[in-house]
DNA sequence: ATGAAGATGAAT
DNA sequence: TTCATCTTCATC
């Protein structure tokens, strides 16, 4: 169903371009996912990104090139799913912190053990489970499957705020969301 | 070698 | 608000 599929190039941008313009965007893996209705920036200036402090073992996706995929072990149980953007070296990414179920709604709630709709995808950790994707996913190609992403048609409503969980980081509107969407993690102001 | 913090989620 | 759960990275 992915109408136009996103390649490559579509990642070679600045984060601060590309993040605002996955909302509305449709990720599936293996065939299972939706809309993504929420994300976050992150850029190596930044002091809460991962790639803050130079490369290290574990955020080395993140200092390669765009169009792949940068997957962490958050709190140590849970698998958060980013995309690496801008040229290689700039270790920048976009968090996909939510998503619209649309397909493969019965695998996620196997997956998940949970029959509502509203928590299958609503948060990070959330949205990995449901699909599938663990560490395995690490720096690996968003472009051919089991990933698959298409473009949105048309330009959604999209909300802009400071991102979850940050305290340390300068505050910026660098979380982007589907305004009105009930998949939202945490709600826009 | 050691420890503190962490881009979370679920339960209380 | 608490806690589960454990990797990562900085520091000693």
């Amino acid at each position: 169903m992915p109408s136009v599929p996103i390649h490559s190039d579509f990642f070679a941008r600045s984060v601060h371009k590309v993040a605002p313009d996955l909302i509305g965007a449709r990720l599936l893996f293996h065939g299972v996912g939706g809309i993504i209705v929420e994300v976050e920036a992150y850029h190596h200036t930044d002091p809460a990104a991962h790639s803050f402090r130079g490369p290290t073992p574990r955020n080395a996706a993140m200092f390669g090139p765009p169009g792949f995929a940068y997957v962490y072990r958050s709190y140590g149980l849970h698998w958060c799913l980013n995309f690496v953007c801008e040229r290689e070296g700039s270790a920048a990414a976009v968090l996909i912190r939510a998503i619209e179920p649309t397909e493969g709604i019965a695998a996620m709630r196997r997956r998940r053990g949970v029959a509502d709709l509203r928590l299958l995808c609503s948060g990070p950790g959330r949205l990995c489970q449901a699909l599938g994707i663990t560490g395995a996913q690490n720096a690996a190609p968003l472009n051919r499957p089991p990933f698959a992403l298409g473009r949105r048609d048309a330009t959604p409503d999209i909300a802009i705020g400071v991102r979850i969980g940050i305290t340390r980081a300068v505050e910026q509107p660098w979380r982007y969301g589907l305004r009105g969407s009930r998949y939202l993690s945490k709600p826009f102001p």
